[in-house]
DNA sequence: TACATTTCCGAAAACCTTTTCAGTTTTTCG
DNA sequence: CGAAAAACTGAAAAGGTTTTCGGAAATGTA
């Protein structure tokens, strides 16, 4: 087992003292360029990491970020956290993972614990888009949500864009020559059923179309099989649909193929969330929005940063999402 | 922003030394019970949390594990981080993220941070059930491998036991009277693969059967579809298959309905995994078998304590997995 | 050469906690 | 009561890094 190099190995290697080692190695402009350089070589040398727990009892940054899951990562937190974790990892922002499993006391302890351990930020992954307590207040150090916004307009929050998402899926299947677009989709009590399902009205009335009926269920594939039925029942004309969800529209396809539509001919379907399993392996694969969650966890992660710095850009940040065009259109 | 309480604030309101002040709040067994209550309550009133920075400086624990992953975005390696976090969360250990993706070079970067960081243990979490290359050697902390075992056998690893779970598989498609077994799998490369085989070929054997073909392919639906048809075509006596995975077998019974074949009634389907999306929403819900990725993570990271604790477990254990039966048998 | 600048370097303090060791007080026992 | 043992307390050091400040060396000026 090899010791792990300090700053004083580093400074006896080099042949100078401790404060010239790290003046050195922090980029002060007291060293003459030749030491400087005997001191990088002397650290790559012994691969010299300065110790954290050290720096940060200085009072310095601990280069260390929280990052808080309220719910058990779901599949929409992890896209988010790994974007996250690639933005810290590239600033040497070391990611102390908490999984707070919904419950808020689990969520109190980790905070402390996140303060206790002195993090310089924390980033919060909500499991929905619908809007959460906010924990920033008095806590000290900053705090940027994402997925799910703070219920405080003054936090830093992000979230996917499902107006302009929603826009678009309509504004496509328009373009496309359909004319009755039905919505089929999940819970109203979800900020993201209620969001999509505006977006998807709005743009319909900008075409000169009268909005379709919305139906409102589960984010299940059964739904949108049980959907398929009560969709053409309702108007047998119906050309297009859009779902609330790569679920709903893969049970929809299934369940139109079998009352003998074809997709896309007879009906065109656009799914949103852009999973691949469902998204890719169903047949046709399926035209859905991306909602982009890497980047949007990554432009979280950049803005803690920014916050981290004193430059915080208070406000509910919509990302763009995207189109992405399979055989179902 | 309230300052930070120390414990010098402690033991200044308790009215005793620095010292008395820290033998008080660890339980050394040197304090006045009187004295200690009085400690105890001066922290409380301050909030006072221990700076885990000046704890670890002095070669203390640092109550920080690494949880390495070389390829988080594998949906095997989340279960398992998960139930990791669980259990270190439990123990008061906080825990370091950070995923290699698949890059070796990124993957001695985080190594190095860690150690830099006096991380008291590392698990790695593999992408698949392949052996990878130790990291143990000359660490100087205790390592625990999941999901994806090391190379060297003197390492601590956990993995699934697809050899028994392909048995059990099998041996529940004989009990319901199937005798034509057919296995629908994917690359050959995978350990995961070639053991599910092995595993499904001996319990035939057991059962006095003799093995019957095995289709080696993708670990995809579409490939399921493909399959199908080619066992459909070999044998078209088949009563049963078990795939090697939730979307093989998700594409196998599509595929295996629109031929007018009746599951269960014509032909039985295992599938592998429970990957809750596929398997329950396929129709009919998929009997499968789920490898307890959760309490994978879990085991591992209670036998990363016990290593870090001097309790080292060495070899590979195989973790039970489990039947979980649907309607597709 | 003598002096004033400028440039560069190193000693030491500070950050917070734990632990050791020596000193002080209390208790026990003959 | 006196001595020995036990119980308790506090000063100080250690751990790795950054920063401040004073001093030394090099350079420029008279």
């Amino acid at each position: 087992m090899q010791r792990i190099a300090t700053i004083s190995d580093v400074a006896h290697l080099a042949g100078v003292s401790i404060a010239t080692a790290s003046k050195a190695l922090n980029g002060k402009d007291q060293v003459r360029a030749e030491t400087r350089q005997r001191v990088l070589e002397a650290a790559e040398q012994l691969s010299f990491r300065p110790n954290p727990a050290a720096r940060s009892l200085l009072g310095g940054p601990t280069k260390t970020v929280g990052l808080l899951t309220s719910d058990s990562v779901g599949r929409f937190g992890i896209p988010v956290l790994l974007g996250a974790e690639d933005a810290f990892g590239a600033g040497e922002m070391a990611v102390l993972l908490c999984d707070a499993r919904g419950d808020s006391i689990r969520e109190q302890h980790y905070i402390r614990t996140l303060l206790a351990r002195r993090v310089d930020g924390i980033i919060v992954v909500g499991e929905s888009t619908d809007a959460r307590p906010s924990i920033t207040r008095d806590l000290g150090v900053p705090v940027v949500y994402a997925y799910g916004p703070s219920d405080d307009p003054d936090d830093v929050s992000f979230v996917p864009d499902d107006l302009e998402g929603s826009r678009t899926a309509i504004k496509h299947l328009v373009t496309l020559g359909r004319r009755r677009i039905a919505h089929v989709t999940g819970l109203a009590t979800y900020q993201a059923a209620r969001e999509r399902a505006e977006g998807a009205a709005a743009a319909l009335a900008d075409a000169g179309l009268e909005p379709g009926p919305v139906f409102w269920g589960q984010w299940s594939q059964r739904w949108g099989r049980q959907a398929a039925a009560m969709v053409l029942h309702a108007d047998p004309e119906v050309d297009a649909v859009f779902c609330g969800s790569d679920q709903i529209a893969a049970g929809f396809i299934e369940a139109a193929r079998e009352r003998g539509r074809r997709v896309p001919e007879d009906i065109a379907v656009v799914g949103y969330d852009n999973w691949e399993v469902l998204a890719a392996e169903s047949r046709p694969p399926l035209t859905t929005i991306d909602p982009n969650l890497e980047v949007l966890g990554r432009t979280a992660a950049q803005h803690l940063f920014a916050a981290i710095d004193g430059r915080a850009t208070p406000g509910v940040h919509r990302m763009p999402v995207q189109l992405v065009i399979r055989d179902s259109t």
